[in-house]
Parts: structure tokens; sequence; C-alpha cells
DNA sequence: CAGTGAGCGAGCTTCCGCTTGACTT
């Protein structure tokens, strides 16, 4: 018999209150949610006032038999879940599977995990609030009925295996629409004059002073009159103007914030961080990484206090809290900060120890003085110009929390050069050493990083810290969106020079538009998104989370009944769900680009079966219908009549060689040469299946050829020793093996290779 | 590893939020 037992959530938190609470306290964990709405059907009955069906899903018997013999062991019972919706709900299923009885069940919670803050709450136990959990049951039957109803209309009317969701469809609209938003942007572009000034007229190398014309100019030609008057103007410092300013450091991390500077500082993908950030916590060294809290405990802040003393100084330390300013925080945890902050360092692997430095810095900065900053600028006026030159300048007079730590931006264009301004007096001439006019474009809108995806989510309270990495991966996981890089494209620029009295104009070349690790919308994804928004509109409607969160809060406030908060909500959505199953066509996303300009007939892009094909002419007189699959990075939506043509050019013969014909096409992973019955891939980047020659095709099919005769070095029939990509190997059935190290692969016998593969065959 | 586009029909897919392992390469 065990005296107390207590549940929590997670089975780290259950290790570390175990040692607060002695011996006379058992803490296990529930691992999460233990029960949930049935898998099968909808697993809601909406006649009977939308009664719940709950069952215990598989994969969790193991540890529902094992909380309730723990259960049946105790005297005392203890429900220690988060203090949030979803905690109240996990407290009332536990009750309800272990048969506790609800009047006496001890329900407690702790935002920190310290000896006070426990015992506290074991001094104060309550019960369970039936209005918060109503609220969650509100909250998981809305999420249900809106996926479960939505998503096989998508089955009928665009694809099968499609889904949508109160969260899922809102991450993919804010991605076409900023993809269309980028789609529409025309670029614009005006000279930007740049100068470099000295303090004296004849010593060249004499103090400078960088400043940018408070004029843009429009095109080459005005830029270059207005060089002209530079050339002969005279300067001179108009105006000196400092102004001290501070600047703060960010709050401790979020898990969104954690995300963002993982990606930002550590090129971590959104999902890569979780997991790192799941180790550091269950090896203790971090808390807990699901939170939406800034909070630090009070023990967290006298900590960081200490630590900052004794690194820094006392000026350097400056406690605060910092309030969770995020929609719809529930805030049941703390902050993610290290454990204790007086380790700098921790044992780990490579990633888990940069995620703990980021982390260590960010939370110890949160408690660092400001910093003391000066924004210096100093106009330059010409005598025959209105056109003003400024300089500016930030010059740091007391770095505070600057000496560990400065939250890296997503803008990426990030040109503000520091220059040093050097000493000038108001009055004072100047001369110029070089100035140039170079044009700057516009830019569109930037695609969303995964990141950045989360932070706009976070903006609009839609999701939450524990489904924001799988939400990222559900929406690429349906096709709807992908994570890719592109090259960017060239643009020639011309750049205008003044130097000694001569104006000179050289061609650049910049890349525009290149991208790294960015969410593209796809073609289905589009589809899919306008669907939702022609028949669904209220669902993806940006604020329809917050507006069904506010009825939440009533729920969990006891001011409005959570069934019939669920009946309004769904009478209206399942008249839509009939009428668009009842009048609407099915949804492919056609788009007609005109005709072929030969035979005059129609060309039209749509999703097909197997993805966004191209067709030529249609089925009506009997003709049949030629197809071409669109090539990975063109869209339905943007494609050219152009384009699609040549999309009917492949596949096509090279001619013959050595008695063979050689065909060039597009398959599915890539441009290829098929030759002899075997595949040759084209060369990304350098070689075009459009263009490419016989000769060179020879060549690449050679090449090929040369390096799988280098792969074989041993043949024994079933047994071979190939050269791969990590040295050599064994192989036999398909199934790999490594060489010992220090083994001479040029003389293994087929002896020696069945003795390896026995010994790699070794259960481990 | 390497395109498919005739048409029909059975059986499958799907949500969001809590938590971690148990799998294979």
């Amino acid at each position: 018999m065990i005296e107390n037992l207590v549940i929590v959530e997670s089975p780290a938190k259950a290790k570390t209150i175990e040692k607060f609470l002695g011996k006379d306290f058992r803490v296990i964990s529930s691992f999460g949610h233990i029960r949930d709405l049935s898998k099968k059907n909808l697993g809601i009955d909406i006649e009977n006032d939308f009664a719940p069906d709950y069952e215990i899903p598989k994969e969790k018997t193991r540890v529902v038999s094992e909380l309730r013999k723990a259960a049946s062991e105790a005297k005392n019972i203890w429900i220690a879940s988060d203090e949030d919706r979803e905690g109240e709900a996990i407290a009332w299923h536990l009750a309800g599977v272990l048969k506790l009885d609800l009047a006496t069940t001890r329900r407690i919670v702790f935002h920190e995990i310290t000896k006070d803050a426990i015992s506290n709450a074991i001094e104060n136990p309550r019960s369970i609030d039936m209005n918060l959990v109503n609220s969650q049951q509100a909250r998981r039957i809305l999420d249900r009925l809106v996926g479960f109803e939505i998503s096989p209309v998508l089955w009928k009317k665009v694809q099968p295996s499609l889904s949508a969701g109160r969260v899922q469809s809102v991450a993919v609209r804010l991605l076409v629409e900023r993809e269309r938003e980028i789609f529409s942007f025309k670029p614009e572009s005006s000279f930007r004059i740049n100068a470099i000034f000295r303090v004296d007229e004849a010593n060249l190398e004499s103090a400078f002073l960088r400043a940018e014309a408070s004029k843009r100019f429009p095109d080459e030609k005005e830029a270059q009159k207005f060089l002209e008057l530079c050339n002969i103007s005279k300067y001179n410092v108009s105006d000196i103007t400092v102004k001290p300013g501070t600047r703060s450091p960010a709050p401790p991390f979020t898990t969104s914030t954690l995300q963002q500077e993982a990606y930002r500082k550590l090129g971590f993908s959104v999902a890569q961080t979780m997991a790192v950030a799941q180790k550091l916590y269950e090896a203790g060294k971090i808390t807990y990484m699901r939170t939406d809290s800034t909070i630090l405990s009070k023990l967290a802040l006298v900590k960081s206090r200490e630590v900052i003393i004794s690194g820094y100084g006392e000026k350097y330390s400056k406690t605060r809290q910092f309030k969770t300013k995020t929609k719809g925080a529930q805030e049941a945890h703390e902050a993610i900060r290290p454990a204790y902050p007086d380790n700098l360092t921790i044992t780990g692997n490579l990633n888990e120890k940069k995620l703990y430095e980021l982390i260590w810095k960010r939370t110890i900065a949160s408690q660092m003085a400001d910093a003391q900053v000066e924004k210096t600028t100093i106009s330059i006026e010409m005598n025959n110009s209105p056109v003003v030159f400024n300089a500016t300048g930030e010059v740091i007079k007391f770095d505070g929390f600057l000496k560990l730590y400065t939250e890296s931006s997503d803008q990426e264009n990030n040109d503000e050069e520091k220059y040093v301004i050097h000493p000038v007096k108001k009055g004072m001439p100047l001369y110029y050493n070089n100035i140039t006019a170079a044009p700057k474009f516009t830019a569109p809108p930037p695609r969303y990083t995964e990141a950045s995806l989360v932070k706009k989510l976070e903006e609009l309270g839609i999701g939450r810290p524990s489904t924001y990495a799988p939400t990222i991966s559900t929406i690429q996981n349906r096709g709807y969106v992908s994570r890719e890089d592109r090259p960017g494209e060239k643009r020639h620029i011309k750049v205008l020079t003044l130097e000694k009295g001569k104006i000179t104009a050289i061609s650049k070349t910049e890349v525009s538009g290149k991208e790294k690790s960015k969410l593209f919308p796809q073609d289905i994804g589009m589809i899919v998104n306008d669907f939702l928004i022609e028949n669904f509109s209220e669902i993806v409607d940006y604020h329809f989370t917050a507006e069904v969160e506010e009825q939440f809060d009533e729920i969990a406030m006891g001011r409005l009944k959570w069934t019939g908060m669920l009946h309004e909500f769904y009478v209206p959505f399942h008249k839509t769900i009939e009428k668009t199953l009842e009048n609407k066509d099915r949804k492919t996303g056609v788009r007609t680009l005109g005709n072929h300009p030969e035979t005059g007939e129609p060309i039209t892009v749509r999703m097909g079966r197997f993805g966004p094909v191209a067709q030529i002419g249609n089925s009506d007189n009997g003709s049949k219908p030629r197809f071409a699959s669109l090539s990975k990075n063109q869209l339905i939506e943007t494609i050219t009549l152009e384009e699609a043509l040549n999309l009917f050019r492949l596949p096509r013969s090279l001619g013959m060689h050595e008695d063979d014909e050689m065909v060039v096409g597009i398959g599915k992973f890539g441009p290829y040469i098929r030759y002899k019955n075997k595949f040759y891939s084209l060369k990304k980047g350098t070689d075009d299946p459009y263009s490419l020659t016989v000769e060179r095709a020879i060549e690449i099919i050679n090449e090929k050829n040369e390096s799988e005769k280098k792969k074989v070095i041993k043949d024994f029939g079933d047994i071979k020793v190939l050269n791969g990509r990590y040295g050599p190997y064994i192989t036999r059935d398909k199934l790999n093996y490594r060489l010992p190290k220090g083994t001479e692969s040029e003389k293994l016998t087929k002896e020696d290779c069945i003795k390896i593969i026995e010994k790699n065959n070794k259960p481990k």
C-alpha cells in the first residue's frame, strides 16, 4: 500500500517531483491524454446533444492498466495534471477511468517545480472544475466536427485522402495568399545615391563619412544629372542631432520564439528544435519546452541574478518579469529556461549544446540591464541642390544585455551597415571621395519559413505549443506545401560612380528572389484552399479560432452551456456541408491557356489523377487528347501557354548510338536519358533535357558506365563487394554489410565475405 | 527508381491537443 499517489502528465516531471515529496509519495505519469473520441466514425452522437463516445486508444492501454494498478494500491490520489483546459480534462478522464469519486478526488496544480510550490499545492487541493472540462469537450468536439465533416467533402470534390481542419487550413491559407501577393508583385526600381565624404580636401585618406541622399531618382538619366551636380557642389555639415536611447532584452523563450530563434541562429527546422529540446528536458537540463509563458520562477530570477553579478558585475543586472502577451495563452508552465542557470554549458551532442547555449543566453540576457545607445544623425547640405545627404550611426554607450545576446530578425536585406561616425562639427566643409548611384528594387513580401509561419499562427491565436511542429509537418505531408530552396534570378543593373570628377558606368549582376528553406504552396494546396474559401469561408477565416475561443472561455466561466454552443455552431455548419455535397462540381483548378498555334486545339492545365497535367485537345469528337505532366516548380496558376507547349516536346529521340536509340525525358526523379533499357540521370543545373546534344548524351552514358564498373570490386555471384558512398561494403540478398576496419577489399575471398556477414548478423 | 489520363466500384483516407517511445534505415 502506498500512502499517496500523485499523477502528472509528463514522466520527466514525475521523476523530479518524486524527489521533492519523499517516501510517502509515489509519482507516476499519464503521458498526456488517456482517452479520446472514438477513432472510427465521428465519435459524437449529434442527435443525443453531442454526447461524446470516448475510448482508450490502443497505444494507451498499457499506461492505463499501470495507472489502474497504482490507483488500486494507493490510499490517497492526487491529480496534478497541468492547470489549463486540456489538463483539467485529463484530470476528469483520469477520475473517470480510475473510477475515482469526483467529490473527493484531490486536484492540485503547480506552475513551477520547486519544493515550496509543490508542498503549497498539496496543502491546497481543490475539486475538478467541470466548467473548464466542458470547455475542453466543446473544443475537442468542434475540432472533430470540422475535420471529420469537411475532409470527406474534399475526398469527393477534390481528391482522396485530403484533410481540412481549424488550424491546418488557415496555415495553408496564409501561405497561398502570400504566394499570390508575390506573383502579382511588380518590383519598382529607383536610383539610390550613396556618398563617401572626407574631412580634408587634400588628404584622400582622411577620416570619412558614409551618407545617403534624401532623394531617390526614378531613372538612370536623372541619376546621371544629379551626379553631375554633385561633382561641382560644395558640401558642409548643416546639422547634427544626437538622440540617446535604450534597448531592452527580449523575454525568455516560449515554444514559438525558441523555434524562430533556433531557425534563424542555428538553422534548425521546427521539428528538429523540438526533438533536441525534448532531449534536454528529459535530461533535466531545461524546463518544459511546450509552453506559451514568458514567466520565470522566483528561483530562476534569483539564480540568474547571481550568475550575472558574479560574471559581469552588479550594474549588468536588472531583474525582470515579462508578462505574456500572446492571445489565448494558458500559461500552465514557466518559460523555457535552463534548469540550473549557473550551468553555462552542458554535456551532450553538438546540437544539444548549441540549443542549450541559446536558451541559457536568452534567459540570462532577459535579466540583464538595458543597453544605452546614442543615435547620431549628420545632415550634409549641397550649395547647388536642395537634396541633403544623411549619415546615421549608433554608438553603444553601455552594452548591458548586448554583451551576451541579441535577437535575430526575419528581415533578410539587413544592409544597415554600422559606420563609425567621426567627430565632425556643424558648418564644417566636406569633400566627396566617391558618390554612387545604383538602382534599388522594391521587394515582394517574404515567403514564410516554418518558423515565421509558427510566429504568424501564434499571433492569430491559432494552434498551441504542442501542435505547431506537427501542424507544419501535416501540411507538408498532405502535399499542400513543400519546403524548398530556389536559386533566384539574375538581374543586370547599371551602377554609376562619380570619382575624381568623372562619372563611369559599370554593369553588375545581382541575384533576386533567392530562397532557402521556404514554404511553397503546391497546386493541390491552392485548389483545396480556394474550395474551402468558396464553401467554408467562416471556418478558414483568420478570426474563427479567436471567436470560438471566446465562447470556450464563456463556457469555462460557467456563463455558456457547452452543448448549446455546439448546437449553434453545428446546425448552419452541417447545412453548408450538405449544400456543398449536393451542388458543387468537382474542383480541378482547370485553366485554359489558349489554343495550339498549329492545330488550334484548346490547351488546358488542371489537377489530374496523378498530379498537375497539361492537355492538348479534348475527347469530344472522337479524337484522343494528349497529356503531359507539369514539371516541378511549375504551378497550374502561373504556367504560360508557351511553357505548357514545351512540356510536349519530351520525351524526344536523340537518334541512334551504337545501334540503339537514346531518348530524353523527364521522369519521377527528374530529367533522364533512356538507352538500352537503362536510365541515365542528367546533371542538375548544367544539363537541360530540351537542348541536350547527342555528344553530351553519349558523355553522360559513358561516365555512368565507367563509374559503375568501378563500383564492383569483387563479384562472387550472390555475394558482391561494392564501392559505395562510404567506401567498400558487402551486399547479399539486398542487405548490406560493413567491412571490419582495415580490411583490404581487393583481397577478400568469398569465404571471407561469408565470415563477415555471419559476424554482422549476430543480434545486437 | 524511371508515367501514368477508359471506366467502374470496394475500401480506405480525416481533426486538434496532451504526452513519449517502438519501430526501421
